[in-house]
DNA sequence: ACCTGAACACCGTTCAAGT
DNA sequence: ACCTGAACACCGTTCAAGT
């Protein structure tokens, strides 16, 4: 407790001695505060992402944050839609790699659940219910549905490839990301530590299978 | 907030003159606490659950419900337990009625999603990061672990049919629980209420069958 | 034995005032 | 135009004191 005020009262105390000090925050503290936010959903979890801690992380005042975000549901949407354009990169990256389109499809589930478990806080944030409102957050709604047109666009692939059963790719969509959401969601919430003691990637594969043996298409 | 602090001042105030108090909450506190718990769960949302509301609205003073619950974290275990025994009656009721295994296990499924959209904080509250140390509270552990039961349960049934492909029906199980786990929180955490615009039961249906096209045993 | 009142260190949010 | 300080109404938690 007391160690809580000391730190925080020296990182949000003046700048030190001798050390100029930034010229007023030069227009970018909104990038610095998301910042702030970002590293502390890493560090203290979801829990400890308060408005008051990250505007001291940025080295401003607690009212200064309400310049740029509107509310803590505001800045949480914006860790929220950063969330979402990571993972899109990773699903991106990891399916670049891979010839077939049923291996790319492969490649985005397992990407998804790799995402998840390696950044749990950040993962929950995205699908809190802080933020689930979409008619409010309309460049974080873009931000998910760019995620969720990766798997479209990849079982449509397969489809025209004529690996995959017929049926609207939205549709199959859908029954694909809720398997790889189930298992991270499980994963992250710590659900299967004890029930199933086996690695998360293996998980991730048989799971991922089974859903594969309901959409391929059998010669 | 003038309009909050009069009402909760008039919860919480000495009973009213003519009405006699009752008898110094003779020995089940705790369970009123837990009442007044799930009732804000269900009224409020689980961000509105805070052990200060619990107490005004259970009549006791901010600091009774420690005589009974070690902190906010061991109350929010309470009634995801609550919550793990009700899910599990859902759907041991719902699948009672179905003869066939097949039709026994996507009730559970059904039942399960049923559950989770009716019931959204109350689902959000079992699977929160609050109360995922499941060391730290084994009877929420075993109420979680008796609805996962019915799922390995019916499976094996399943199995001993000849209406499921072989294999562990724990990892089969998982696979199933990820798929109803997923479009759950994906309803839920209100993701699919633009992209996907069906009904939630039409959803359900369809998610569920298409797991059950990659189980079920071709002739 | 069980509960209350008051206190402490936090929050989110607002708003006059400073530069 | 952008930020600060102080204030208000909340929290979770602790602890001496009451019945």
């Amino acid at each position: 407790m007391t160690k809580r005020i000391l730190s925080s009262r020296a990182r949000r105390g003046r700048p030190q001695t001798g050390r100029p000090r930034a010229p007023y925050h030069h227009g970018n503290l909104r990038e610095a505060i998301l910042q702030a936010a970002l590293r502390l959903v890493e560090t203290v979890g979801p829990g400890g992402i308060t408005l008051r801690a990250t505007a001291r992380l940025a080295g401003v005042s607690q009212a200064a944050p309400y310049r740029h975000f509107a509310s803590k549901e505001a800045l949480l949407a914006a860790v929220a839609e950063e969330g979402f354009r990571a993972l899109t990169a990773m699903q991106r990256d990891s399916a670049r790699h891979q010839g077939d389109p049923i291996e790319r499809f492969q490649a985005l589930g397992l990407a998804y659940i790799g995402f998840a478990s390696s950044h749990p806080s950040h993962f929950r944030v995205m699908f809190a219910p802080e933020v689930a409102d979409k008619v409010a957050y309309p460049t974080l709604a873009k931000a998910a549905a760019e995620a969720f047109g990766l798997l479209v666009d990849v079982i449509a692939e397969c489809q025209r490839a004529g690996k995959v059963k017929e049926g609207d790719p939205k549709e199959l969509a859908l029954a694909a990301w809720s398997v790889v959401h189930g298992l991270s969601a499980l994963v992250v919430d710590r659900q299967l530590s004890e029930l199933y003691p086996v690695k998360i990637e293996e998980m991730a594969r048989s799971v991922t299978q089974r859903l594969l043996d309901g959409l391929v298409l059998r010669p």
